[in-house]
DNA sequence: CATGAATGAGAATTCATTCAT
DNA sequence: TATGAATGAATTCTCATTCAT
């Protein structure tokens, strides 16, 4: 059985995907959920602290799924085409949750000093610094051409939020773009001229 | 002299940049804009309304600098890239708006049916269009492989958006990344393997 | 061609047909008249003024059909159902000013040191003594039965307010009353032998 | 004890009975029943909230008067005059909730779809349906002559309504009428050999 | 006569949060 | 753990009215 807490969150991202953080009110967020009002600051404290929570349940699978990553089988651009079709698939497994992260944690995640804020740095901190392995790892045994490590790394974590944003947070006809987007970021770092 | 419109959203933005959208009260704007705050109401009937006037402002400088590039002179490969430089450039020069934007402007702009969305969505149909024009140019001049066209000028906005993103809400030491970003694209856009 | 003054006036009415007093603004007032929000108050100074002006309208109709009652060829009671059927008719060709008047001028109407309520008062008083004096007419040309004269003037404009009130403003499916209640209020003037 | 909700009724009334209720803050509502604005729409969620909860209070009243006349010791006028006195001694009890209410509720009352609306509507169903079985009860019993019944009832209905209101809101000199009016709707229900 | 930009005094409502139970 | 009545600060927005032109 559910506890009330995840009764809670479960309501909140709900309610949240639906009407957007700032109009959704702790009051409907109780209803939905079948508990009192009170119920929801002796598990929160703060109506934010449920959007952190969830960003911290997104991060750990993202990272879970990152550890995943059997690098000793790989090359080094094999392990990058791995990381980003892991994280590919924790927004797809996750679409609802990471929407209304993105859409909704502005405020917290982009103010040195919150809870969120930290939570963001220290796990960007860790995928570049990933990335930025991979990449040399590839650099060194040839299945990357020799790029600046952290640019490209950076780069390639702000095209894939890019993508995701696009995919996730505009309601327009929009082709499916994971693949190709895969292919023409992996392709840009083999370092021959295999393209099709 | 400034219009008392004007003044409002130039007192907003400075706020906005600062605070936040939803932190900014309009008794604030207001004062800082030194008019009544009845004024507000008068100039702008919603609050999001000052936004909208923002992000229209900012869509017609990047259409401008869309239309200024001179198609003839270049082949599709160089128009791209003189695509993404004027987009980089409008950024450049109205950081502060575009931060405000894209940050603060999540509620009005994902939503179907407000004003906000009906200005994003011809603009980037728009943007689509003449990033779709450059490419098949390109394929045709040989100056770019035979890329999918539709994918390649949506992946390219959303990689740039995210470029833009990183750079203008993440206060974390992040290297400059726009020339590496179009490098990285042009480069992988080219047919033959002059990569560096 | 019709004046400003009265599009302004025709407009009103309409607006408050609709959405009530209170719920109207100028502004709409002045949108709907094709006139500027700055004319209205040229013409008028307060917003009651408009109601107040439709109030005079309407008294003013009324007390001229009252005057076209001839009276030295009716007997009273025939006078008192003249002056209930002149009444009727001053509504029915008046409907919707004189709806708005009894929905809306409420506050205008009943505080005593009003515009309205002076208004009223002074017709209110025409009104009854012009009954009482068909009443005693009646009586002494026995077409009448010996009724107290004021309080039953009194109750005859209570009880056609009422009827009225019930057929303007209630949106229910009410049988038409105004021919029953004359029948009614004049048959039981008749003089009567078995009362007891 | 009386209730923080009592409170706030009592104090309402008195202040729109004073000033009516469109002059009548709910910041001055909480100021003089003691409790905190917000407390206010905590119990009510609206304004007219109130209105209409003192208006099912009333129309409780008035029903419960009416189940208290004993049908079986009567004919069908007694009923009929009962019914019309038991409403009076309601509108005595309560009149300063009475006159807040016909002279303030008019908006909410005659808009279907507003619960004032629904509660007038069903209540007004009732009355009528009332007064219809004592017509013809006494039609029945010869107590009364054969009038047409819906009409008769929604003529008294009106007539009544009539009276009440020039009672309650005219601060004119009025003589009494209430007596007369039962008096002249009594005897004119009377059978009564020679009407035209 | 007519205008419409500007005003400022309110007003209703919202809502996260607290706390006694 | 859980509750829900109560809060009060804050906020957007309304609107009759004015006045310089």
């Amino acid at each position: 059985m559910k506890s009330k807490k995840d009764k809670i969150i479960d309501a909140a991202i709900d309610l949240f995907a639906e009407k957007g953080f700032n109009n959704t009110s702790t009051a409907e967020i109780a209803a939905l959920s079948g508990v009192a009002q009170g119920t929801l600051f002796y598990h929160f404290k703060q109506k934010e602290g449920i959007l952190c929570e969830v960003l911290d349940q997104v991060l750990q699978h993202t990272i879970t799924g990152y550890d995943n990553i059997s690098q000793h089988e790989k090359n080094g651009l094999e392990c990058v085409e791995a990381l980003l079709r892991s994280e590919n698939l924790v927004v797809e497994q996750h679409s609802k949750k990471v929407t209304v992260l993105i859409r909704d944690m502005t405020d917290e995640v982009h103010q040195p000093g919150t809870h969120g804020f930290a939570l963001i740095e220290s796990f960007l901190k860790y995928k570049i610094n990933l990335l930025s392995k991979f990449l040399s790892k590839g650099i060194a045994d040839k299945s990357i051409r020799p790029v600046a490590i952290e640019e490209t790394a950076w780069f390639l974590d702000a095209a894939f939020y890019g993508v995701m944003h696009l995919k996730l947070l505009k309601p327009l006809l929009i082709p499916p773009l994971d693949e190709h987007a895969i292919r023409f970021c992996i392709d840009g770092l083999k370092p021959n001229p295999n393209l099709i």
